[in-house]
DNA sequence: AGATACATGTAACATGTTACATGATTTA
DNA sequence: TAAATCATGTAACATGTTACATGTATCT
């Protein structure tokens, strides 16, 4: 009865969402500073997207305005409903949204271009993940890890990032090799 | 004079199609079979998509039907514009997409859910990168790598996906020790 | 008083997905 | 001759980006 009716994949802006909001009640504008800051790699979003978002979850009772502040600031709270919703996505939902690389993609074209070329392109590629990286490790440096709920996965989130970048920079540099 | 106006990043699918036009003519049908194939993981594509972007291609003289053949078949080449715009894209602009990762973005809420079944979404990301893993494998012993224009940065691209496979696998598996 | 940060909303456009719609040629 | 494959196109909808538009509270 609960479940009213099939939902498609996708939608994972909502979610993400619905997941911040898991941890504390927010205003669209605390909300788009979380984006800007965690979630920014996993899944960006922008100040119009988000605030659409709200309004449509609002509507549909996943999320509530739980409190109202100065300056037209609306505080949303998960509602009961919002997170069993989110349980279903984690659970029931199979990740596999389809993920583009503008950067693997520019790879399969290098060919078009002479070799220093093809080299310049690996360079700057090297050259993104070591600073990917380094802003990684000053992020993990900033934050407080004994802090709520997201720390802990926050934590495994960015270990992910630290290791993505350092595999994309070998890759890089192994690629540059294969170059002659 | 050549260049007649500003163009924004983005666009990718364009260039893909440009790429791949810029090793042989290919027909819409033959390009959505390379799309389904080779970039599939980089960037992947609908049907729908393809044919309406070949019409536009042609339209902006970019690309042109180079012949005709049996059901409709309209086979489009690369013009010298097209090829120019190709490596305009690959030299001059900042390859910087935004990556969206389903996978990560529920990382970040597995608090929501008991250790068991945070758990459990991991094991479904070692399963998912192993298959990935295996399926490139198969891949590679399956394409002649004496080919033609792609197949030296194919490779490299697949070396890509090879290592990033590895990568998630072995940080699935030390999330899981992570999580008590 | 002026700058910055807080705070929301919408309109126009670009991109991507799903489903529908049609038909020709080859192969078993 | 029936099925599979080749071959293209469009309509409706969902999602994402950029720009515009507005106003309040705080800090220096």
């Amino acid at each position: 009865m609960s479940r009213v009716e099939c939902r498609l994949d996708g939608m994972s802006l909502r979610h993400a969402l619905l997941g911040l909001l898991s941890e504390r009640p927010a205003s669209g504008y605390d909300l788009l500073k979380l984006f800007e800051t965690s979630l920014a790699t996993a899944w960006p979003a922008t100040q119009s997207q988000i605030y659409t978002e709200l309004t449509k979850l609002a509507g549909t009772g996943l999320i509530t305005v739980a409190a109202e502040g100065p300056r037209g600031r609306k505080e949303y709270a998960l509602t009961d409903e919002g997170l069993a919703e989110l349980r279903h996505w984690l659970i029931e939902t199979k990740p596999q949204r389809n993920t583009r690389s503008d950067i693997l993609l520019r790879v399969f074209f290098l060919g078009v271009l002479t070799p220093e070329q093809a080299h310049g392109y690996l360079a700057e590629l090297i050259e993104l993940s070591d600073q990917g990286y380094q802003s990684l490790r000053r992020l993990e440096e900033s934050v407080d890890w004994d802090d709520g709920g997201l720390s802990v996965y926050g934590r495994i989130a960015l270990e992910y990032g630290l290791r993505f970048n350092a595999m994309r920079r070998e890759w890089a540099e192994w690629a540059a090799g294969q170059i002659t």
